[in-house]
DNA sequence: ACCAGTACCTAGCAAAACTGAGTAAAAGGC
DNA sequence: GCCTTTTACTCAGTTTTGCTAGGTACTGGT
């Protein structure tokens, strides 16, 4: 990804952890990983811990610490209703984003 | 569109514009309308202005003023080589988000 | 003891969109 | 002639979000 994608990212990325958060619980160090495994090559981590600071601080997310076998105590999030309201609210926003861009592509090239 | 649309505009804004020029040359007036009429009912009249000032800096972009029947004269901007190329670039990143966000979005609901 | 890998945090910056104004020009009604 | 509406563009200041570029801390292997 170029750095185009940057400001692509704002406001999508927060979208694609709650979806990630979504299907299971989930620590910053781990979603940075797969987003990089995913091909979100240049997603710094410090950009990760904080969306999921502010998405805890909104009340999206509840927190649990745990331990871990290797390095410091992990902080695992994993998405609440009001989360999962937002999550719902995203996806609607982005289905509507898609079908206007969609339609612009086909019009011409 | 809600005010989470907002932040998912940043970037994405950029490339529906570019791809409305793509088809036709138009002016900033026209395209606010335009944009309202397709559901994106709170874009602000700057952020357009705003925007094609941004593009025809970066040379995106060839302006011409037109004379207007009402009103003052328009400045019709039209979509030049180079932005071809940004828009060509637009459209891969944007594959690219769309993929992986589809597969998120089947991975669960 | 040292280093690599794991795991998290912070301060300061840049880009992009919004707010909320203001400026201007022409058309049409009175 | 004046006023309102519509058209058309501009600008200063704020907020949000991601990036840069560090730092802290714990574990295991050499």
């Amino acid at each position: 990804m170029g750095k185009q994608a940057t400001e692509m990212l704002k406001g999508v990325l927060e979208g694609i952890v709650l979806a990630i958060l979504s299907a299971r619980p989930a620590y910053g160090y781990e979603i940075t990983s797969w987003l990089r495994e995913q091909g979100f090559a240049d997603i710094a981590e410090g950009t990760v811990y904080a969306l999921l600071v502010r998405v805890e601080q909104r009340g999206l997310v509840d927190v649990e610490k745990v331990p871990s076998e290797k390095g410091p105590p992990r902080k695992v999030y994993s998405l609440n209703a009001q989360g999962r309201d937002h999550l719902t609210e995203f996806w609607r926003t982005w289905s509507f984003l898609t079908d206007r861009l969609a339609q612009l592509r086909e019009g011409q090239g």
